[in-house]
RNA sequence: GCGGGUGUGGUGAAAUUGGUAGACACGCCAGACUUAGGAUCUGGUGCCGCAAGGUAUGGGGGUUCGAGUCCCUCCACCCGCACCA
C-alpha cells in the first residue's frame, strides 16, 4: 500500500473535527499547561511559508505535553480590528466588518491544512462585540482606577476620592500635573467640573490635550512605537506633532513594576534588554540654579536641570533649555530677543522627521545666566532643541568636558571648556569617564567621580537646591484613534466632564458605516453620524481605543470565552493562570507585550486575576526569509540576459515569479506567458539555459517570492511541511526558506511508512517480540527526541527521528509493540500519518490518548565504548575497552597499541590521560 | 554611538557540561534496477595529497593534556534603540 497522503489528511483533519478532539475543558483534576501563540491579524494576504513556524512549534509542543498528561490550553483567535481592513474599505467600498471575516475565513482554512489541533471552540476575534465588550469594560477599570505610589498598586477612584475630602493631596503627588496642590477643605469646594477635571490627572485611562504623532495622510494619530524615524510604521507617511485632544494609558506610573517584573519571566535577553532600553530608567539629580538675568520676569526665579552627573557640577560651562521650555520668554534679554524669536520660529518650522534625520547643531544665547550655587560662577543659559522639552525638565547643565554632545555644542559656539577630569580630556574630545580624579571642583577635588556622586548628592539634598531623582525615558501611551474600525469608548461627554457609561449599557456597538470618510477637525468617521453621537443628553466620545487594545487581554479571554457576565471568571483565570508559553515574533516587543504586561498588572492590582505577569515564557521565532529570483533585461529591448552573462550588457534587474524557475534555471516558455510585457521576450541563454540571479529578502508579494503553505501542502502533505518547517534549523533562528530540502523530509515519511506497509506485501507489522538492538534504537531516539522537545530544539528532534527510522529498517523491524510506540512519539510531529498508521494497527481511538513510552534505561546500558586514543592532543586509534577499565589497565593496553607505539618515536609518555565514558590522551 | 546576537563544508545545519568537529539532510559524483526517470536502493563526498599524512569552526593571541566551546583582542554581518542629559 502506498502513502497516500491527500486522502488520509483529509480523512483525519475531517475526522477530529467531527470527534471534536482537541476541545479542553477547564478541569482542575489534572495539571494545566498554556501554550499560546501570538494571535494574526488577518490580512487579505493570507499566510505565506513563514507565519505557520512558530505555530508549528506551539502545535508540537502542545500535543507533546497533552501526551506527557497536561490539560492543554493551546487556542487560536484574531486580532481582527486595525487600519489596513479600513483602508481597504476605503479604497474597494467594502465593508471592514465583511472583508475582515472574509480574510479569517481564508485563514481558518489555511490553518486547517496543517492540521493544529488548535481548540476552535474557544477562538475569539477582537472585533465581535461578545468580546470587545469587555474591553471596553476593563478600559472602565482603567478609568475607575488609580497608582499608589507608595504602595506600588492601582486602586479605585473612590479611595482617591476620600483621602482628598480629608486631606487633600499634599501626600498624593499628581501625576498629570506636578505642581497640583490642593488641600481639603480646597477639594470640598471644588465644583463637580473641577473635581472630575483634577481626577482626570490621576485615572490610568485618561483624556488630555497633548502633542502627539499626527499622520496627514492617514488621518489618526499613531503610538510612539507605531513611529519610525519620523514616519508611519504602516505606509511610511509623514508624520508630525499636533495637539489634540486624546486618550491615553498611563503606563508611565507602571515603569517600575514592568521593570521589576522582568527579572521574574524567562524572555529572551534581548528582549528584556529591549524592554528595560525602552522604559529608560536612569538615576540622578533635579538640581534648581539661581538665575541672574536682566529680564525683570525672571527675578527670583530658578532653572531646575536634570542630569545623571552630579559629580560634574564644577565643569558646567553652560546650561541649555528645550525651545519649548516655559522660561523661555522669561529670561530672554531685549538685547537677544530677536535672535531667539528666530530661533524659537525655525524649530517650530521644523517637522519631527526633520529633526531625527539631519542633526546639525544649532542654539542661541538667552542673554540670561544662572549661578553655580557652589562657587558663584556664572553660567550662560542657550536654548536648543537638542535638549527635549518631554524628558526629563527641560534642562540640562552642560559639561563639555564629559559630554560629546556638550563639548560639540561648547566647540560650535566658542564656548570655553573647564577641565575637572585632568589628563582623562584631551581637548579634542569628551571623555564620558566616571575613573577620574576630580580637579578645579572645590570639595569635590581629589575624590574619583564615582565617590564624588554620592558626596555631591549628598550636598545638593544638605543645602536644599535639589533632591535625587529617578526618571524613565518611556511616555504614557496615547490610546485614542480618529478610526472607525476599532473600540468605541464607554463614554459620553457632558460638556467638559467625561462619563462613563454603566456596565449593563455595554458593549457599545460600532454603528455600520459604509463611507468611512474622516470627520470634522480631525475626529474620526463616527462624527459624521449624528444620530450615533447624541446619546443620553451628551455627545459620545467619537475616538475608537487602538489595535493594542484587544490584543492586550485576549489571552485571558481563552480561558472563559464564552462567559456572558464577566472577561473571565476568577475560577478559569485560577485554574489556567500565567501563559506558559507564549510563542511570537520580536515585533511586539515595546509594544504589545508591554502594554498585555501593563494590562494583566491593573487586572491584578483590582482582584479579577491572581497573576501580575501574563507571560511565565516567551520564545520568538525567527523569521522566514524569501528567496527570490531576477532576470536581466538589456536596458531598452526585449532581450533577456542569463546571469553568467550579464555583466557584458548594461541590464535593467527584475523580479520574476518564483514559481517560474526550478532552482536558478527559468521556465522561459511560462515566463513569456506570465506578463503581456514579456510576449515577446528573447533570451540570451548559456548553452540554452536561462540562469537567474538569487536575493534573499523579506517574503513580500512585490518581489513574487511568496511561498504558500496550501502549495507545499498539496504536493507534500501537511506533516512533511510541519516537519521540514522545523527541520529548517533552530525555531528562533532567521532564515530563508528553500523548497529543495523539504524531498529528505519526505523521503523520510515515506521510509517510516515502509515500516509499515510494503507495496506490494501490504501491512508487514508482526507480532513478535523485538530483539534488544531495535529496543536500544527506539530508547536511544526516546531519549533524544523527548529531551530536544523539551528544550524547543527540534531541528535536532526530527534529526533522531531519520536516525531511529535509518536504523530500524537496516535492523529490518517491523515488530507492533515497538512501532506503536513510535507512533506516540511521531504524533506530535506528524499527526496525521501516526493517527492513520495507528488507526491501521487495530487501535480503537485517537493516539493522542495514548501514553508516552518511558524511557527504559535497560536497554541503554552499554559494557563497552570505543575510545578515542590521542598522542598529545591528536587523535591517532580507536580502540574498544570495557567501561570498568581503570586506569592502570587502560595505560598497558594503550601503551602495547603498535600506533601508539609508533606515534610515541620512543620517547616516554609523560602522563596518561583518561576520563571515563570519553577519551583517552598520552601525553609526551 | 549604545545594547543584543551571529560567524563552522557547495547549502540548511549538528556538537546540553572543554573530550573523535561536520550528526541529520540538501546538493553533487559513481553504481544497481529500469524504455526512461525528477521513483527506489547501494557506495562516496570539508580542504590539500596517489598515499602515509597534513590541515581545517571569521583573523590574531592566551589558558589547558586537550578549545567551535573559556579569556583577551581585532574584523564582518544581522537585529533593536538612538540627541533621554
Amino acid at each position: 500500500m502506498e502513502y497516500g497522503f491527500r486522502s488520509i489528511e483529509k480523512k483525519w483533519q475531517d475526522a477530529w473535527k467531527q470527534n471534536n478532539s482537541y476541545s479542553v475543558k477547564n478541569d482542575p483534576s489534572k495539571p494545566k499547561y498554556y501554550v499560546l501563540d501570538m494571535f494574526p491579524y488577518p490580512s487579505g494576504a493570507g499566510l505565506h511559508v513563514g507565519h505557520p513556524l512558530g505555530y508549528i512549534a506551539s502545535d508540537i509542543f502542545s500535543r507533546y505535553k497533552r501526551l506527557k498528561g497536561f490539560n492543554v490550553l493551546h487556542p487560536m483567535g484574531f486580532d481582527s480590528f486595525g487600519l489596513p481592513a479600513e483602508q481597504y474599505a476605503i479604497e474597494h467600498g467594502i465593508a471592514p466588518a465583511i472583508s475582515t471575516n472574509q480574510n479569517i475565513e481564508n485563514f481558518i482554512s489555511q490553518l486547517d491544512k496543517i492540521g493544529f489541533c488548535y481548540d476552535w471552540n474557544r477562538e475569539v476575534r477582537t472585533s465581535n462585540p461578545d468580546y470587545y465588550k469587555w474591553t471596553q469594560w476593563i478600559f472602565l477599570q482603567l478609568f475607575d482606577a488609580w497608582f499608589d505610589r507608595k504602595s506600588q498598586t492601582a486602586k479605585r477612584i473612590d479611595e482617591l476620592v476620600l483621602i482628598f475630602s480629608k486631606e487633600g493631596n499634599p501626600s498624593i503627588a499628581c501625576p498629570g500635573d506636578k505642581k497640583l496642590f490642593f488641600s481639603a477643605s480646597d477639594w470640598n469646594s471644588f465644583n463637580e467640573a473641577d473635581k472630575e477635571s483634577v481626577l482626570m490627572k490621576y485615572r490610568l485611562a485618561f483624556c488630555g490635550v497633548g502633542e502627539v504623532n499626527w499622520c496627514e495622510a492617514l488621518g489618526t494619530v499613531l503610538a510612539n512605537d507605531e513611529v519610525i524615524n519620523g514616519v508611519s510604521e504602516r505606509g511610511g507617511h509623514p508624520v508630525v506633532k499636533k495637539k489634540l485632544r486624546q486618550w491615553y494609558l498611563r503606563i508611565t506610573e507602571y515603569a517600575e513594576r514592568l521593570l521589576a517584573g522582568l527579572e521574574t519571566v524567562d524572555y529572551s535577553e534581548s528582549m528584556k534588554d529591549m524592554q528595560s532600553n525602552w522604559i529608560g530608567k536612569s538615576f540622578g539629580a533635579e538640581i534648581d540654579f539661581e538665575i541672574n538675568s536682566e529680564n525683570e520676569l525672571a527675578l527670583g526665579k530658578n532653572l531646575k536641570v536634570y542630569t545623571t552627573r552630579p559629580d560634574t557640577i564644577f565643569g558646567v560651562d553652560f546650561m541649555v533649555i528645550a525651545p519649548e521650555h516655559e522660561l523661555v520668554s522669561q529670561i530672554t534679554t531685549e538685547v537677544q530677543a530677536d535672535a531667539v524669536s528666530q530661533y524659537v520660529e525655525y524649530v517650530n518650522s521644523r517637522s519631527e522627521r526633520e529633526r531625527m534625520a539631519e542633526k546639525k547643531i544649532s542654539g542661541v544665547f538667552s542673554g540670561s545666566y544662572c549661578k553655580n550655587p557652589f562657587n558663584g560662577v556664572l553660567i550662560p543659559i542657550w536654548i536648543s532643541e537638542y535638549v527635549l522639552a518631554g524628558y526629563g525638565t527641560g534642562a540640562i547643565m552642560a559639561v563639555p568636558c564629559g559630554d560629546e554632545r556638550d563639548f560639540k555644542f561648547a566647540q560650535h559656539f566658542d564656548i570655553p571648556v573647564t577641565n575637572i577630569i585632568g589628563d582623562f580630556f584631551d581637548g579634542k574630545e569628551a571623555n564620558p569617564t566616571k575613573e577620574a580624579r576630580l580637579e578645579n571642583s572645590g570639595f569635590l577635588d581629589g575624590l574619583l567621580m564615582t565617590e564624588a556622586m554620592v558626596v555631591a548628592l549628598n550636598k545638593i539634598e544638605e543645602i536644599g537646591i535639589g533632591k535625587r531623582q529617578t526618571n524613565y525615558r518611556m511616555r504614557d501611551a496615547a490610546f485614542s484613534r480618529q478610526r472607525y474600525w476599532g473600540e468605541p469608548f464607554p463614554i459620553v461627554w457632558k460638556g467638559d466632564v467625561a462619563e462613563p457609561l454603566s456596565e449593563a449599557s455595554l458593549p457599545v456597538e460600532l454603528p455600520p458605516m459604509t463611507d468611512l470618510k474622516p470627520g470634522p477637525d480631525a475626529q474620526g468617521p463616527l462624527a459624521n453620524l449624528p444620530d450615533w453621537v447624541q446619546y443620553e443628553g451628551g455627545i459620545r466620545e467619537v475616538n475608537t481605543m487602538p489595535g493594542y487594545a484587544g490584543s492586550s487581554w485576549y489571552f485571558l479571554r481563552y480561558m472563559d470565552p464564552k462567559n456572558e457576565h464577566e472577561f473571565c471568571s476568577r475560577e478559569a483565570s485560577d485554574y489556567w493562570g500565567q501563559v506558559d508559553i507564549y510563542i511570537g515574533g520580536t515585533e511586539h516587543a515595546v509594544g504589545h507585550l508591554l502594554y498585555s504586561r501593563m494590562w494583566t498588572k491593573v487586572m491584578f492590582d483590582l482582584g479579577y486575576i491572581g497573576f501580575d505577569e501574563p507571560f511565565k515564557r516567551l520564545v520568538n521565532q525567527g523569521k522566514i526569509g524569501g528567496d527570490s529570483r531576477l532576470v536581466y533585461r538589456v536596458r531598452g529591448t526585449k532581450q533577456f540576459v542569463s546571469a553568467g552573462l550579464k555583466d557584458a550588457y548594461e541590464t535593467d534587474e527584475i523580479h520574476v515569479d518564483v514559481s517560474l524557475v526550478d532552482g536558478f534555471e527559468l521556465n522561459m516558455e511560462g515566463f513569456k506567458k506570465w506578463k503581456p510585457d514579456f510576449l515577446g521576450a528573447e533570451f540570451i541563454t548559456e548553452d540554452g539555459v536561462y540562469k537567474c540571479g538569487g536575493r534573499l529578502e523579506k517574503m513580500s508579494k512585490r518581489y513574487f517570492n511568496v511561498v504558500n503553505p496550501d502549495d507545499i501542502v498539496v504536493k507534500y502533505g501537511a506533516d512533511t511541511f510541519r516537519m521540514y518547517e522545523m527541520f529548517l534549523g533552530p525555531v528562533e533562528q532567521d532564515k530563508p526558506w528553500d523548497t529543495k530540502g523539504i524531498e529528505g523530509v519526505h523521503r523520510f515519511i515515506k521510509k517510516f511508512w515502509r515500516l509499515f506497509f510494503d507495496v506490494e506485501k501490504g501491512l508487514v507489522v508482526n507480532t513478535s517480540a523485538a530483539d534488544a538492538a531495535s529496543w536500544k534504537v527506539f530508547y536511544k531516539m526516546l531519549k533524544k527526541v523527548e529531551e530536544d522537545t523539551a528544550r524547543f530544539s527540534f531541528n535536532t528532534a526530527v534529526s533522531g527521528f531519520m536516525i531511529g527510522v535509518n536504523e530500524l529498517t537496516d535492523l529490518n523491524c517491523h515488530a507492533k509493540e515497538l512501532l506503536e510506540k513510535f507512533l506516540v512519539i511521531l504524533t506530535p510531529y506528524a499527526p496525521h500519518i501516526c493517527e492513520e498508521l495507528w488507526s491501521q494497527l487495530g487501535n480503537v481511538g485517537s493516539v493522542l490518548d495514548a501514553e508516552y513510552p518511558v524511557l527504559e534505561e535497560k536497554y541503554l546500558i552499554e559494557t563497552s565504548k570505543e575510545y578515542p586514543v590521542a598522542v598529545n592532543g591528536k587523535t591517532r586509534i580507536v580502540i574498544n575497552l570495557e567501561l570498568s577499565a581503570t586506569q592502570e589497565e587502560v595505560e598497558a593496553i594503550v601503551l602495547k597499541e603498535p600506533m601508539i607505539i609508533k606515534w610515541l618515536e620512543g620517547k616516554p609518555p609523560k602522563k596518561i590521560i583518561f576520563i571515563k565514558n570519553k577519551m583517552i590522551n598520552v601525553v609526551v
